[in-house]
DNA sequence: GTGGTCTAGACCACT
DNA sequence: GTGGTCTAGACCACC
């Protein structure tokens, strides 16, 4: 795994994100145990209370479950991580339009903007 | 002008952008005057601080300038305006793709996603 | 509002159920405000973190909402908040007598000797 | 015995209840031997030192002792168990009390509420 | 070693 | 002033 986080964003959630992907793709099969809270930190150059703050978010969200001592587990069910992420693309991509739509661009207007889209970098 | 704001963002850049696409326009011309801060502020139905530090921003940007006692003035030049709602939508574009790309869509998952896409609501 | 709190217990809860308590019998009327993070914290003699994340968790519920830079408010529906209640009643209830039957204790010793009960302090 | 332990609390504190308990009950008689701390802790499914520490614990509370090479007994005096049952009783039950009437409950109506209770599962 | 909780204090953007 | 986020570091119980 390579933990590379943008600096530009909040790090909490992309980690919740980014192991959300990884459950629902399979990537951690479910009672797979993850990297520990210090482990992860130090592996993506954070605070362990950050990677804390996302563990525990995900195990609001029914994803992951934590053993005293031991260690924090995929959930059984790997559906909700799923649809999690289908919830995610859908809220930003429509957060997307949003805000093109207030910079003054048509549906239509972005939907070329994209079609011709190279990415740099 | 209708000045609703997509309140799930912060109100003082959503100002500025708007203000600023006006401006790139056309919509506001060079030496128009603009609204007071305290219309504006109660047309958005925001704090009229908000406008204050939105229009000291566009001031500090220079695309808009004050008079003491009068008002807030559009600039002569309005090319700097077009600029910055350019740079807006690499910046917001590129940060999407961003994005997308840590929910596990490639490029051109996103260009197939986004003509597929329709906006509800 | 008092805002003792007892030291034996994780702090954080505490304050969820508390505010929970408040919202579902009405002392915390739909968009209301909250206290200030910053203010419970104080009147509660914890940090402002451990406010913060009781909040969160909170919100994650959708019992209150945030506004940034105004405060915390009480979300619309109320009945989550009278429902959570019943279920922490249901729980704490089941687990004490999980922990009695441990003891050794039968559901009948548990009822006859809640019976005699006389809290003292 | 069966040794099912309740997996949402601590471990631990439950192996010493329930040694005690079965101590204070006359289960377990004065200078008889303990499971060994590898049985006891294949049994009940759990972390051999997390055995070890409870033995040592309640070696701590002069309710059993350990014999180089042999094992672990039952003390002598059986009176202490039987204190410490009472004692963890009412520490239980006063701090069930407590965390009834943080969710807004009298006295008399958790009182009321346990009378109606019935275990499921 | 692990997670769980809390404190202290910082910086930022927004009202 | 407010919330939002993060860092740093502490202590505890459990494995």
């Amino acid at each position: 795994m390579s933990w590379k986080l943008d600096k530009n964003r909040p790090i909490c959630p992309q980690i919740c994100e980014r192991l959300c992907v990884e459950i629902a793709g399979g990537v951690l099969a479910p009672h797979e145990r993850l990297c520990s809270v210090r482990e992860l930190a130090v592996r993506a150059g954070v605070n362990p209370n950050t990677v804390q703050k996302a563990f525990e978010q995900l195990e609001a969200q029914g994803l992951i479950y934590s053993v005293r001592g031991s260690g924090w587990f995929v959930s059984e069910s790997t559906e909700d991580a799923a649809t999690i992420v289908k919830e995610l693309t859908l809220r930003k991509t429509s957060a997307y339009f949003e805000e093109m739509s207030a910079l003054g661009y048509s549906e239509s207007d972005v939907k070329e903007y994209i079609k011709e889209w190279r990415m740099y970098e």
